[in-house]
DNA sequence: AACACGGGGGA
DNA sequence: TCCCCAGTGTT
């Protein structure tokens, strides 16, 4: 059955017609389509964009990233959320200088082995910039697979990203595998959506779905859902002197790891534990108590009460307030704090 | 196969 | 609130 050859040139007709101007599909540069597809992974296109120009303006090329150190990495990435795909970026990078003549590697395979990139990325890089035809399979792609053709398999589970994988390697269309990707996770974003119910009435491809033919668009894809997040009480410690503020970098191997962050304790203290931690120290000239925020992860949730706290000595611990701002990659739980004590100090 | 890993936007 | 997002690597 050649159904879905009708039906690719249905999709890529309309993506012709609605395609959005992103900034990465100006060009056929692999570097550039590379770090768009890291940045793309699990974040949306409106906050990838800044960041993307941002990013391409400091790192233009393989070569500075791979020389790039890690403060102004982490710098670039603040902010955008799982930290390592920076990590991945820059090891990847060197792989590349050192085994691909500087250049990234230009098919599915070899792509497959750069740190960082799945078989989602390897597949969009090698459809995007080298026109390979492989599939990319991401959660826009999934779903239009599974209401097209009615697929009521669960698409949270490895094994049916792989079954999709193979499937749809049969439908890409192998003249323009990177449009064909590009416009089923297009209109899996913009039209077959999964939050909210699906824009059938205006979708260009709804005369082939299976799931619309049976009005099952609603009720489809299958996903289980995700385990329930863990809670944890933090008490944030800001020391300070003239200007000066206590930060250090969390350690290697647990959550935002390489981002700095105010003295961060995992539990709840008394303001006379506080101080039994911190005078001996520091000195401490005055202890406030000041706001309490919840910082959402995915796997976990940080309930934080903070302390604002003047010392009389400081260490090399302590950094100036415009290093904080210009140089040190903060956690992202920090930033509402940062906000307030901006506020409060202007 | 399950889990760790961010942060924000929409309903 | 809950769900989702141009996913990947580790255990």
């Amino acid at each position: 059955m050649n159904s879905h050859i009708e039906r690719n040139s249905q999709l890529l007709a309309w993506y012709g017609d609605i395609k959005r101007l992103l900034p990465w599909r100006i060009t056929k540069d692999a570097y550039k389509i590379w770090i768009s597809e890291i940045m793309l992974q699990q974040t949306r296109v409106e906050a990838v964009i800044p960041y993307f120009e941002r990013f391409i303006t400091k790192l233009p090329t393989l070569e500075a990233l791979a020389m790039v150190d890690d403060e102004t990495l982490y710098k670039l990435w603040e902010g955008l959320g799982y930290y390592r795909r920076a990590r991945f970026l820059k090891e990847a990078a060197k792989v590349c200088m050192d085994t691909y003549n500087g250049r990234l590697p230009n098919t599915y395979k070899e792509l497959l082995t750069l740190p960082g990139v799945g078989m989602y990325t390897a597949a969009a890089i090698a459809s995007i910039a080298f026109d390979q035809a492989v599939p990319a399979v991401d959660g826009n792609v999934l779903r239009v697979y599974a209401r097209v053709h009615v697929c009521d398999f669960d698409i949270a589970k490895e094994k049916t990203k792989r079954f999709v994988f193979e499937e749809l390697q049969q439908e890409v269309d192998p003249n323009n595998p990177g449009d064909y990707n590009q416009a089923m996770m297009e209109l899996g974003s913009q039209v077959c959506i999964g939050n909210g119910t699906p824009r059938c009435n205006i979708c260009p491809i709804a005369s082939s779905c299976s799931a619309y033919k049976q009005g099952l668009q609603n009720s489809l894809p299958v996903k289980s859902k995700l385990k329930e997040r863990r809670k944890q009480n933090h008490t944030i410690l800001i020391l300070r002197k003239d200007h000066m503020y206590y930060v250090h970098k969390r350690t290697k191997g647990i959550l935002m790891e390489h981002m700095y962050e105010f003295m961060n304790i995992e539990h709840v203290l008394k303001k006379k534990e506080i101080e039994q931690l911190i005078d001996p120290m520091y000195g401490i000239v005055k202890i406030k108590k000041f706001t309490s925020h919840t910082h959402v992860y995915s796997h976990v949730e940080w309930n934080m009460q903070a302390y604002v706290i003047d010392v009389k000595q400081i260490d090399d611990h302590f950094v100036s307030w415009q290093m904080i701002q210009e140089k040190l990659p903060m956690a992202g739980a920090m930033k509402k704090f940062i906000q307030e004590i901006e506020k409060e100090t202007s």
